[in-house]
DNA sequence: ACAGTGACAACAT
DNA sequence: TATGTTGCCACTG
């Protein structure tokens, strides 16, 4: 059973090149619909390597990259996405309704919270 | 055991 | 619109 850190991981792998979701949407996904500061936390602690996941493709719920007093970062991420497609503009929004992630399907939500 | 720490989010001004 | 406030929660030393 993975910790909630390699179960927020689980679901960021799934999201496709080109989409993005939300640190609350993800909460929402993993039943902890008040956990969104939690699963920001854990994207914080990426070591990158280690893991292999794609941490630009999450931004806040206002459809804003979500990096304070970071601007290499977020210049990173933004960077990251228009390479993938996504429209960023120059205040780091992009277009929910054009690249919001549906989602994963109940099966497998089911593997990442239960294991498999 | 416990207080501090954020890449959040919803609400209130 | 734009800040400010408050509730949240997993992880850390």
């Amino acid at each position: 059973m993975p910790n909630f850190y390699e179960q927020v991981y689980a679901v960021v792998r799934r999201i496709p090149p080109g989409k993005v979701t939300s640190y609350g949407r993800i909460a929402q996904m993993l039943g902890r619909p008040n956990a969104a500061r939690a699963v920001g936390y854990a994207l914080s602690s990426l070591k990158d390597k280690e893991h292999n996941v794609p941490w630009q493709r999450v931004v806040n719920s206002q459809g804003r990259i979500s990096i304070v007093n970071r601007e290499y970062t977020a210049q990173l991420q933004a960077d990251l996405l228009r390479a993938e497609g996504v429209a960023v503009s120059e205040q780091f929004t992009l277009d929910l309704d054009q690249h919001l992630w549906e989602g994963l399907h109940l099966v497998e939500l089911d593997d990442i919270l239960h294991g498999w």
